[in-house]
DNA sequence: TTTT
DNA sequence: TTTT
């Protein structure tokens, strides 16, 4: 089907540091639990309440991969960009599973970091940002997470 | 947790028509499945390779809810604005299960019709935007499914 | 014409204070100013390069327009959500000019506080999110700015 | 500054066929118009409204100017991704002007064909997503103008 | 005019 | 698990 746009925009905060892993491939794959969260006033009680929405990410880009590694820690407030997908694998009970993820490759995606560092860690000396190219090279084109045997047998979340 | 923006924009094709159900508080739901993909040329065998991800899309607000009633169908193209979410439910074998939808609330949301299938069905002599609809899709099959031989498959939900 | 979508997404900082004026219809509009920049790397040069782009905002949104007033200031940093709208107008030797703002009004429009107070001013006790509610009324529906008398005779910017 | 986001997001109509310009560089430059509209009910006049919003839209990002030459036309509907910017120049009474656009460049934009013209003019098999375009526009008047008189008018630039 |  |  043609025609279509995935697009997933967030503005949250890390629940805790990136997780580094390797594709079979060599690739850095880097994933991060954001928070966003709904803040109202209950009208039967009067009471202020708030929900926190869980996001898993899985960023694939490479340069945006390098930028989350060194910058991105516990608690940092970040604008993120990517696609929804949907992934299937196995549980430990050979039950089918789903697990929906934000994702972040080779032609979609953008993370800016939103809050200034804290005095804490590595310094990165000004703001970054870190956007996916426009220019998706059109020979050659293959999604960097078609398959993904790489991450079939790890347990989301 | 405040500042925190969770938005997803989707453009898809509707893989069935709307279900519609009542809340206990007799409002509408409404609740979508919708089909974007993407295209690419396979490096290795050169040839073109498509994958298509499904949204599983629950509307809840009201005006929005009646405009997807009365003028999706199976096959129709719509802009869709909303926020994701993860619901916890448990399986018939009591485990616990996780399912990401993309929510169109009271507060958040918009759906836009992209295609007309004009001279069909209702008039409603207006643009197409959720409060302004433009046109309505006949029921069952809609013409614009021809030639999309990817919205005839089972849909996974 | 009808199916279109007309959304402007910005992350930047406040150049300075909001201004806040009445229309005549007595209805508070606040007017920003919101930078945005892009750095890279010169390749001729070598030199890390930057240019800002200044945004002029109106908020006609009654709520967002009250959080606007109460918690904005030079230098702070917000997430902004509205529609592009050209406004024409004429200026002192007659001739008619064309000004592109990003517009939140009744219907659409998002404003959300990324950094938080300083310490200095009024507090605001949390995180602010002032989203334009999606139902839209689709009877006397009538977008605020249409015609916008109370700002033909003002300079842009 | 850094941390900024600056993000355009639109689906409309083109009002005329794309104009092809060539940069200094050699590269091909790519302009559009486009249009986006609301509709309302005047609560005064009871009468159905509508306000069409003309956009220029500046493509430098190589492969989508090229889809855009090959597919864009006179009434096609395409939903696009850019960012705003603000261009100064000098009008031939020496006064300086600005114009704002909706820029799609090496590194941020998006070009999504919505309708398709089938089996008119160069077929090109596949998605219509920027980097693989699947239909092709006739030259001249696109049968999609039928019906939309609005798009038959004068735009404003 | 902001910000880093 | 974040944040205010």
């Amino acid at each position: 089907m043609a025609g279509s746009v995935n697009k997933v925009i967030l503005v949250g905060n890390l629940g805790k540091d990136p997780e580094i892993r390797q594709a079979q491939s060599g690739a850095k794959i880097v994933s991060l639990t954001l928070a966003t969260s709904d803040t109202w006033n209950d009208k039967a009680s009067g009471e202020r309440r708030e929900k926190t929405e869980w996001h898993r990410v899985v960023i694939y880009n490479e340069r945006i991969a390098d930028v989350a590694e060194r910058f991105l820690r516990k608690g940092r407030k970040v604008f993120l960009e990517g696609s929804l997908q949907t992934r299937k694998w196995t549980d430990q009970s050979g039950q089918e599973r789903y697990t929906t993820e934000v994702v972040v490759d080779r032609f979609r995606g953008d993370l800016v970091l939103l809050d200034s560092n804290r005095g804490e860690g590595e310094d990165f000396g000004g703001g970054q940002s870190a956007s996916a190219p426009a220019s998706r090279g059109n020979a050659g084109r293959s999604p960097a997470t078609a398959g993904r045997p790489d991450l079939d047998d790890e347990v989301p979340f």
